[in-house]
Order: C-alpha cells, then structure tokens, then sequence
DNA sequence: TACATTACTGACCGAACAGTCAGTAATGCC
DNA sequence: GGCATTACTGACTGTTCGGTCAGTAATGTA
C-alpha cells in the first residue's frame, strides 16, 4: 500500500524550549526577586502551574521541572512540596473537581424549582465553574493517559466519577418523581446530559486551540441547544414546555 | 494547604517490559520463521499493530520498536515502510476513518427512507465499524495530543473532521426539508448527535479498559436511549413518532 | 554454484526527563 | 553581629526512545 520513503527528520516530540526565560522574567507579581522563601503560597502557586501544563500538555509530556519554573521555584522545591508527579497531579484533581461536585450535591437536595431548571443551572453552572476554565483539561488526561497510569484510574473513579454520576442520577429521578419528566435509564441519560459538554470541551483543550475544530461552536450557542434538545427529549408528551434561563447557582469567585 | 513528604519512589511511567519474546513466540500464523521477506504483507502488518498499540497506550507513549515488534520485524523495518512514527500515524487514521466517511456521504445521497431512520443507520453504522474498534482509540489521541504535534491538527481537521462535518449537516438539512425535523443550528446538533457516541468509546477506551467507568454502560443501551431521546427532541411537535430498527448500512467486511 | 539485488536487522547515537542530594542563602533569634 | 534553622537550588544519575546505517541473509537469475 503506502511505499517506503526515508527523508525527513521528524523531532522526537514537540521541542521543549519554552521553559528558560520563566527565572530570569520571573512571575508575574513579584519582579526578579532570587530566592525567596515563601511556604505558605508556594503548593497553590505549583498547583496553579500544573493544572495550566497538565491542561495544555497532557500529564506525560509535562516535565516537573516546567511546573516549577512556571511557579518561580526551582525543581527541587516542587518535590519538597510534592513527593512525585503522580501526587502533584493527585492534588490537582482535588481542588479543581472534587469540591464542585460536592457543592453541587448539596445544592440539588434544597433546591425547590423544577427539575428541568435545576438542569439548566448545574449544566450552566459546570460551565462556568469547570468547562470554561483550564480544570476541563483535567478530562482530557484522563481519558488518554489513564491506561498508561492505572493507580490514577482507580483514584479518579472514587473521586469525580461516581460522585458525579450519583448528582445527575439523583436530579433525573427527582424529575420523574415529580412527573416532570418521562422515565428513561438515568445512567445513559445522564450521561447523553454531560457527554456533548465535555466533548465540547475536549475539542477545545485540543483542536480548538490550534484555531480548529468544529468551526464556531460558540459554547453558550452550543449549551443552549443541547438543553432545549435534551429537555424537549426528556419531557412527558403530555406535559407543557419547559420555561427558559433561571439565575445560576454562585458566580464564580 | 498539601504538605511536603518524601518518601516513595515513583517509576518514570509504565515500565514498557512488554515488547519481549514477541519475536521467540512470534506471529500466530507463521511459527518461528527468522527473517522472512514479505514486502508486500509488512505495510498492513505495521497499520495492524500501530493502530492497537497508539489505540491503547497513546500516540507519544507507544514506541515504535514495540510496534515494531508486535508486527513481527525489526525497528529498522518499520522505517523502511514509514518514513517516522508521524507518518505511521497518519496512515492509520486515512486507512480507519476517512475511508468510512467517505463511504457514508454516498449513502445519504442515494437514501430514499425517512431521515430518521437515516440517522439510526449512520449512528449504527458508525457503531458498528469504528465505534466498537480499535479505530475509536484514534480519537482518543487527537484529542489528548494534537496539541503537542501541530502538525497532526490540520491533518485530522482536514481528512476527519471536515467530511464529517459536512456528512451530519447535509443528512439534518435533509430531515428539515421534508418536514420531519425541527430546524435546529446543523452544527450543534451535529455535536450532540455524536458527541455521546465518541465520548463513550472514549470513556470505554480509558476508565472502562480498567473495569471501572460509568458502571453498566453497554453501547447498546446507550446507542438506543440516545436515539430515542434525540429523534424525540428533534419531531416537530405535530409530527407522529419516528418508527424503529432499519436494516444497517452494509455488515462490516 | 556463483553472483547481484534488496529486504531486513540491531547496535548505536544524541537528547530528554523523573527524581536525588550536597550545598547555598534567607530568615529568626539572641 | 553571630549563629542555628530551614527553604531553596541545580548539577547529576540512570534510564528511555526516535531515528540511523553498516552489515547480513534471503531470493532471483544464470
């Protein structure tokens, strides 16, 4: 089929090259101060540093001396602080989904509305809170290295899935309880609710940013279309339409 | 907020300790025949074996001696028939994916039934031929890596994307046309058509190759719900529901 | 059997990278 | 100012991997 050809060189991956300069410019608040000894903010600096590199990067191709210079410290100071790159990426997870998802359940048992509004602000709310911000890029990780990296498959499972998967379980029951909506198997409704919002956002942590991909999927276009289509699918034949657009849950912080 | 320990030590990646006695044991067909010439069998032998190792470790993590390997030659071989791993890659995904679609826009042209059963065909039809393949561990890769090989975007943009793209468009005008449809945004509900089904075999590609994932979630259950909940979101309100199950496109080979 | 062609091999090169640790300098205390 | 504590540094190590190329052996031809 294809003929052999020997010519070109290819790099072995994507020239590094970008990890000078970040001592010398230093960060963004403090000038060129060296050697500073700051131990309360430097885990939420490297975090920071991570969650922007393990977004963009993915988690192998991400060196831990990159996420050290982008915090201002050095590699050695990341592992004072962090044992390995595993837990580094641990942390990370924690503090970027796991406390949303528990906020989210909290807010579901109080809330009073109907249940196809209270979607429409978890959905609006998830995106203002985790697609619209580098944490979506955790996603894409994980679907692409968690093979290579299986303590982080079992740890992502305990930590995001199942609470995430009990969330919407829980909204889509409490919509036929109420009569709201017709009964379909939550499992896979839930997830056809999530699937398009972190598929949207899968492609722009990737062909979106290299000014590509599904050409002007705007996301506010996109999320509104997906709930009136979704809604619509849900409700009863005999029910009324769904009313539009409540105020969402917090703003960001 | 994390404090600093040092203590375990933490392997570089997966340990490869894989790639071994693949030559001993060798080929299922042939038994343990060293240095056979077989110009013609190699190219396919290495698409074979690069499309389930990049399928299940990644693009960067699989290396091209194992591929090497698992097809039966030598790493120098390998690049007698592909000039780099880039362009290995790219002959698995033309040989997989774009030859499908391709074939798909010639039967949206020539269908005579009711758009949706065309959609349940397509969807099916996809299902059955990449979905539930090793090919649907390609979009795994693009998605988690494109970003780290610029290259490997415009490529999948211009021989992936597009044609689908204009594949799903084209069939929804369809159904809008003859009165069956709604008239939604094309490309939204483009996405959301697909977008459960990729993000499931995502999904099976990476936590459900670990047993874990969305418990319970069987392609065919959620290829049915999703049908139904978008077909549903889709009727015009007085139109009468859309019947079930044509027969598919064509069985795959 | 001798020779030419060429499919195939695998040791080798250079670069990259997670994690270490002996050393350096900022800070607090007297 | 002098000293002890400790946050921080960066050169170093062992290993991995894409790609090369001089050499080897299978095949066709006579």
């Amino acid at each position: 089929m294809s003929t052999p050809v020997v010519d070109r060189i290819a790099p072995r991956a994507i020239r590094p090259a970008a990890a000078r300069a970040a001592r010398t410019v230093a960060a963004p608040a403090a000038a060129a101060a060296p050697r500073q000894r700051r131990k309360q903010a430097r885990p939420q600096e490297l975090l920071d540093a991570a969650l922007a590199l393990f977004a963009e990067k993915g988690y192998a191709a991400t060196r831990t001396e990159e996420v050290a210079a982008r915090a201002g410290v050095s590699k050695g100071t990341l592992y004072l602080y962090y044992p390995s790159k595993e837990e580094l990426f641990k942390a990370v997870v924690r503090q970027n989904l796991s406390a949303l998802i528990a906020e989210g359940a909290e807010f579901v048992g109080s809330y009073a509305g109907s249940t196809a509004e209270l979607l429409q602000v978890l959905l609006m709310t998830w995106w203002d809170r985790v697609g619209s911000t580098a944490a979506a890029g955790i996603h894409k990780i994980v679907f692409a290295e968690v093979r290579n990296f299986p303590e982080l498959a079992a740890f992502y499972e305990a930590e995001v899935l199942r609470p995430a998967d009990r969330l919407f379980s829980a909204t889509l029951r409490r919509g036929v309880r109420r009569g709201e909506f017709r009964a379909l198997p939550e499992h896979e409704v839930a997830h056809a609710l999530m699937a398009p919002l972190i598929f949207m956002t899968l492609c722009q942590h990737s062909l979106g940013a290299c000014a590509l991909g599904p050409r002007a999927l705007t996301p506010q276009a996109l999320i509104r279309t997906h709930l009136d289509l979704v809604l619509n699918g849900l409700q009863r034949r005999d029910a009324p339409a769904a009313g539009d657009a409540p105020a969402a849950l917090k703003a960001r912080s």
